[in-house]
DNA sequence: AACGATATGGAGTTGCGGTTCCGTTTGTCA
DNA sequence: TGACAAACGGAACCGCAACTCCATATCGTT
């Protein structure tokens, strides 16, 4: 249906030029950044901006899938770690400086949950927690009753953070990380 | 300066009515909600809400201050608890449960970083968390390298929970509580 | 080089929602 | 009960930001 015909040259250059600018904007200014600005910095007018991406919202969303992927290949990276417990803590703490880094996508995982899972599933995070999880419960180095989506709940539980300078993530995710490890498991765990 | 002569009998009913309606569409709604809604349900016309409250931000301001209200209120609660762990669960417990109830509560802790501090400050719940804290430690049920912040820390860090029906806070707070014993003290926390 | 298809810029349109204004109503007090 | 201040309601105003439109410019092809 949808006929694929390449695109033309200053087209595709422009393109690049929108997305990076809007990952400039959205990472500090979050969804409420202002098409303009991003038009702006692209260095194009705002009906360019419009040909590309027929929305405000398309654009966040495809900076949002793209981020996704990021942390997919961080997941990725991680099993790649032998010490099981090294790789859950490597992923989180890089979520959460990529969170930390970019308002736009702690407002994905705060406020858009149904669009979170979806991408989550589709771009293979959510299998790569599930085995990031499995691997260190069989070296028994988590403690049994964490499940591979808690990865995504601890990281949406620090992406609320960023915004207050007295606060830092690295202080939660410390407590968190000593609240995974099976000498810890004392709380029985809802749900 | 600032003559005090009471108000009329109608008006503080309506302002009540303001404040009643308005708890209920901020909580529900965050601070994107509509003065024009909050009128409508208030049974009031939009200029009686301008005539108490000057500004949309004056009145979520109003409320977010009641809400910390609540929060020492709750603080000072738990510090009649004897069993100084228990206190520290119940107040966290207590102060997730109401930011669940109430998205524009969870937004403050988030993004208006300056004012909630302030607002902790004033209302006394710095202090109170402090004496949580050091209390829990006197008696060696409490990691010793944890501050009276950190409970609003993971106040803060469990505020943005509520919008993804996959997660709960419940099981975060599990996780963040078992990461606070002494015995599970293992990472150094950064600052 | 010349033509059609594709893409661009940015002024203008539109809709939304906070805020104001003022003619009317209500409460209070003598 | 009459008079005046206080309070009200809601239509109108206004600024802001997403989005449209089209005259112009650029690309790629013959």
């Amino acid at each position: 249906m949808t006929e694929e015909r390449p695109l033309r040259a200053d087209a595709r250059r422009n393109r690049e030029a929108i997305l990076k600018a809007a990952r400039h904007i959205f990472a500090k200014q979050g969804s409420q950044a202002q098409i303009d600005d991003v038009a702006k910095r692209a260095k194009v007018g705002v009906g360019t901006v419009y040909r590309h991406f027929p929305t405000k919202e398309a654009l966040f969303d495809a900076l949002a899938t793209d981020k996704f992927d990021k942390l997919a290949k961080y997941a990725d990276d991680a099993m790649k770690i032998e010490d099981p417990w090294e790789a859950i803590v490597t992923f989180l703490k890089q979520a959460a400086a990529l969170q930390a880094a970019d308002r736009a996508l702690g407002e994905v995982f705060r406020e858009h949950g149904e669009f979170m899972i979806h991408t989550a599933e589709t771009c293979g995070l959510s299998e790569l927690g599930d085995r990031l999880v499995r691997r260190a419960q069989e070296a028994g180095v988590l403690r049994d009753d964490i499940r591979g989506n808690d990865l995504g709940l601890i990281s949406c539980s620090l992406s609320g953070l960023s915004g207050v300078p007295v606060w830092s993530w690295e202080r939660m995710l410390g407590i968190a990380l000593d609240g995974l490890r099976p000498e810890a498991q004392r709380t029985e765990l809802a749900d």
